[in-house]
DNA sequence: CATAGATCCTGTATGC
DNA sequence: TGCATACAGGATCTAT
């Protein structure tokens, strides 16, 4: 599934190849990809080229030379952009295209299970630098962002009762953290999933902040390799799975640490992978 | 407002 | 072999 990391190259790939050339296409096959809102897709983006790639947790856009404009992406769980040239057989899941005059590879959007996204949006002005889109004002900043504010999140997440797992998936808080790397970030942490946000002691909690760095700043080296000139390489799954994870998938193997075996259980309708013995509580 | 749970979706895996 | 069910989970909505 993608998460940051995952998100973050595709930002990357997207912002090497498909920037500052004409977009002269733009197709729809499924209109729940677009949220419906096929004339204004249409209205914005033709005649008109990509400025950069931007990103925030795991939402991407991308700003639209001389506009207001930009065009926002989430993936999903299956969500795909991919570089594809003009000759490439569609793809079974294929759902938005975007072609370009110059007649080079195409930025398509694709997605199994259509929980994924591409649509317009006005930018508005930040509270820092730059502008974000109007749609994801409510995201928090996510903690690879430098103007992340540490002790803001701190006081949040301890001014909470819900489950502290709960509180890293909210993306109102901090961003980008998905299933896989809340399990994991608890795992280094040796925390409990289901421990209450306002039982995390301030040290406990920078730890916890620092571990979801390194493990997402480890996850994004990796997810680099892969990169491919022509296909934005990030189909969320078959990247993580050659990665190292200590908890997320492991069920009954023997905890890295401690060799007790990882236990799964269920938690807000998705699987909890844990270590009983190293996250006690 | 806070919190907990349901819901959208479809390909793959598993059970009988 | 065939059919039914479980499972994956990001974000949003509903109910309490």
């Amino acid at each position: 599934m993608p998460e940051l990391p995952e998100v973050e190259v595709v930002r990357r790939g997207v912002g090497q190849w498909a920037m500052s050339r004409w977009i002269n296409e733009v197709e729809v096959l499924h209109p729940r990809a677009i949220r419906r809102q096929e004339a204004e897709l249409s209205s914005i983006l033709l005649g008109r080229r990509f400025s950069c790639a931007s990103r925030r947790g795991k939402y991407l856009w991308l700003p639209i030379e001389d506009s207001d404009h930009c065009l926002v992406v989430h993936l999903g769980m299956s969500g795909q952009l991919l570089m594809q040239p003009v000759e490439q057989a569609d793809e079974p899941h294929l759902r938005v295209r975007f072609g370009f005059a110059d007649g080079g590879p195409q930025l398509r959007f694709v997605d199994q299970r259509t929980f994924g996204f591409v649509m317009s949006d006005v930018l508005v002005a930040a509270d820092h630098d730059g502008r974000i889109p109007a749609s994801i004002q409510h995201i928090a900043r996510d903690p690879l962002d430098p103007a992340f504010d540490d002790e803001l999140f701190l006081g949040r997440l301890r001014s909470k009762d819900a489950e502290v797992k709960r509180l890293l998936l909210d993306q109102g808080l901090i961003s980008g953290i998905g299933n896989i790397y809340a399990d994991e970030s608890l795992w280094r942490s040796r925390i409990r999933a289901t421990r209450a946000g306002s039982s995390i002691s301030a040290v406990k909690g920078r730890q916890l902040l620092a571990d979801i760095r390194a493990v997402m700043t480890e996850a994004l080296a990796q997810g680099g390799t892969s990169f491919d000139a022509l296909y934005v390489n990030v189909n969320g799954e078959s990247g993580y799975f050659s990665r190292s994870l200590n908890a997320y998938g492991r069920e009954a193997e023997p905890c890295s640490r401690c060799g007790s075996p990882i236990r799964r259980s269920r938690f807000m309708n998705r699987s909890s992978f844990y270590c009983p013995r190293c996250q006690r509580t």
